[in-house]
DNA sequence: CTGAAAGCGCTTACAG
DNA sequence: CTGAAAGCGCTTACAG
């Protein structure tokens, strides 16, 4: 590769002395530790000293250092967030506003975030383990949840706090974060036949994952609900790329008596499928009703809630 | 949204017992100083005792504490890396590969990287501000220079060490790590005028960004090897988005006397330029000759090196 | 309510 | 070549 690389030597940690709890203390005429108490709204500190330790050291613009906080506490302050770049990689795009939303709340306490890669599953949980052993971190956010998560069984067994994105089978003792997906699919079968339409087809996401068997279930209530049977053949999966979506169009689109609205559990497979209909000369909203999960949460907020 | 949250309460931090420098020195019957200056490869400690020392680490599996290392020496072992996502997001896609790269090669030496987001370019430096502040990372890589970088002059100025991607006008003691885009426009202009083009257009990218300042400085050195006299009608600027490609590429193609071949600085407005070509009928490598940056790279190697 | 003291897990002059 | 000691910047029982 046509690079080029200049390494200049590092300065010389000049850095200046920053304002120690020391400092803070002599010019109080306080003790450290009740300095230390009160800046960490101890209840035995009375609200006077608090306030005047609070203003002081605002004035000196005084932050404990996590790291000489954590050799006490065993808390760095800081979480983790391993990205598993080894596996498909159609959700990249989203981890980026991921990151920065993590970021954005993180910073705001003065809290850190530690981002580390992993190649493939096996490499995910040892980066995991690597950064608990090596107290990096004091818990972590999990992307992407699959159905039987293999990191929430090791977080769970070596007891460090974690929230996952995206909820798991089993969800005995996990605290998560979600959205309703399996509401809006259901929604959106709901609306398709209201519309008249009952070759409702459906296209999944990746297969592991459990927002995709979530998703299944809401469509297939959807169409309980309608009381519409369910046929496996228009039921597809592994929608998570538009090519894919284009793809797996393609093939619900060729079978015998057609579906006249396709529900996507993802987007991206949404986009997909107005091609596939473009291919075959078809018109969205005349000729096929497609709808895929942003447009579905779009369409009647109060529901999901 | 339809959001859905369960959380539940922290774990005790039951964290099993790690062993210390502590248990290692009593085990090993040395000194813990010893045993410190051992595993830190100190030259006045024996190599026999150095090898007795790092064994007996291995087998116990003992690693020192970045954080109480930190209290003594200052260094966290941590780097960190400030995303301004507030400017243009084109260049967003291309941030988890870096985000990758970086994350490899600090993990190997038990390194952490920290990430932050900032929101336009006052945020980015004061988040990189608070990071050095509480002495959250060691150092920064700077990603995507611009001429004349604010990051660098605070950088230098508090004396914190950094390495940029990219080059910034001002080089005197900043170190870089960067290619060489310039001989690649170079090098591509040489190849077109070789096939007897003489009118050779150059879509550049971001204006504030050095490397648009270095690419087309390539370009009409190009242009004055092949003793092309350079037209200020055929160079646009702001090509880094596909869509910017394309409506630079018509612009380009409505001059009079249009270019019978483009250069691109970024491949994204070469894609944007296919585009182009073919709203307006044109085949490319027939009625029009087009080159983006990653095809300049791969024609000749050995010459930009 | 506050102070004095011990201690977290390391590193590093200083002796010998 | 190695040990004993001091200390980094914090927190937290324990007294009073």
């Amino acid at each position: 590769m046509a690079f080029q690389v200049r390494h200049i030597p590092n300065p010389k940690p000049i850095r200046e002395k920053r304002t120690t709890i020391n400092d803070l203390s002599r010019v109080l005429g306080l003790s450290k530790g009740t300095v230390s108490r009160a800046l960490n709204d101890y209840p035995d500190i009375s609200p006077l000293t608090k306030q005047k330790v609070r203003e002081k050291a605002a004035e000196m613009g005084y932050r404990a250092l996590s790291y000489a906080q954590a050799v006490k506490t065993g808390q760095v302050s800081a979480i983790g967030l391993v990205l598993n770049l080894g596996s498909d990689n159609a959700h990249r795009p989203f981890l980026t506003n991921f990151i920065d939303g993590i970021s954005r709340v993180v910073s705001e306490r003065n809290w850190t975030l530690t981002v580390a890669t992993a190649q493939g599953d096996k490499n995910e949980l040892d980066t995991i383990i690597r950064l608990v052993d090596e107290h990096k971190v004091d818990g972590f956010i999990l992307p992407r949840s699959k159905a039987d998560d293999p990191r929430v069984a090791l977080l769970k067994a070596e007891k460090v706090p974690f929230v996952i994105f995206g909820r798991t089978q089993e969800l005995a003792g996990v605290s998560y974060f979600d959205v309703r997906g399996e509401q809006a699919m259901r929604e959106a079968v709901r609306l398709f036949a209201q519309e008249g339409h009952e070759r409702i087809g459906f296209i999944n996401g990746g297969e592991s994952y459990n927002y995709s068997r979530l998703r299944e279930e809401g469509y297939l209530l959807g169409l309980s609900d309608a009381g519409i049977a369910p046929d496996p053949k228009l039921i597809a999966s592994g929608g998570f790329t538009k090519s894919a979506g284009q793809q797996l169009g393609h093939a619900l689109l060729e079978v015998r008596n057609p579906p006249t609205a396709i529900v996507c559990a993802l987007d991206v497979a949404a986009l997909g499928v107005y091609r596939a209909a473009e291919d075959r000369g078809l018109k969205i909203g005349k000729d096929l009703a497609v709808i895929g999960y942003d447009a579905c949460r779009k369409v009647d907020l109060p529901h999901h809630l």
